[in-house]
DNA sequence: TATTCATATACTCATATGCACATATAGGTA
DNA sequence: TACCTATATGTGCATATGAGTATATGAATA
């Protein structure tokens, strides 16, 4: 049952929490995420290794930018952050990074050259 | 965040993933779940504690005994309980713990006094 | 090929977590 | 009260995890 408890420990850290409600919104490269949720961006980076991984995200290389998209096949996960995803409301934290999300391109400063997924 | 990401904690390990399982199926005490699980006393006894703390779990005292019982009041929690119970099939571990569960009472054995529910 | 931007990783540190063993508490009963 | 049995807790240790800073890699393009 490794595989079950790896999953729930990817899910006990609120940087990973609030780079996988982000996902489930819309696929992000690293520098999107960054500005989004105003992290550094190893911490984005080495979190977002982590859930690769466990295979819970893919990576996927566009020009210059690495875009990372959530990976559902796992069932359990899935039922798992639908759960999450469903109870936004509950958290501050990801009401205020879905605000951001919505407010426009401000956040995507981190992306010098101005991505646009 | 920290209401969730804290019962994420607390499904982060074998053991109380095991105990959640068992409880969820009937309330036990904590001399059946060591025997059933196969675990020691104070490892079964302080993982309970845990999942009091965050009342995830409630005791109730019957005689000499201190009978635990899922509490399944946040719906958070009570849907990945339910998305894990469904998913047992999948991990030897709960399976066996299962097939010990329904095999009768030789597991009740560290219940000195064979204590039934 | 030299440069630049995006991303990944290494290193160090502080903290958290799990475990085994020993021991304490606490309630029931003689 | 004294003695069981059931349960809870303390301690020391090993390991895991997360954070921040600095640095390395790597793809694109001029």
């Amino acid at each position: 049952m490794n595989d079950l408890i790896n999953i729930f420990k990817m899910l006990s850290d609120e940087t990973r929490l609030r780079i996988i409600t982000a996902l489930y919104h819309q696929d992000l490269c690293v520098c999107q995420l960054t500005g989004i949720l105003e992290l550094s961006q190893p911490k984005v980076s080495k979190n977002l290794s982590k859930l690769k991984d466990l295979k819970l995200v893919k990576d996927d290389r566009k020009d210059k930018f690495v875009v990372y998209s959530l990976s559902l096949e796992n069932e359990v996960f899935k039922k798992i952050v639908e759960t999450v995803v469903s109870d936004i409301e509950s958290h501050g934290q990801l009401i205020r990074d879905r605000e951001r999300f919505q407010y426009g391109d401000e956040f995507l400063n981190n992306c010098i050259t101005n991505f646009k997924g």
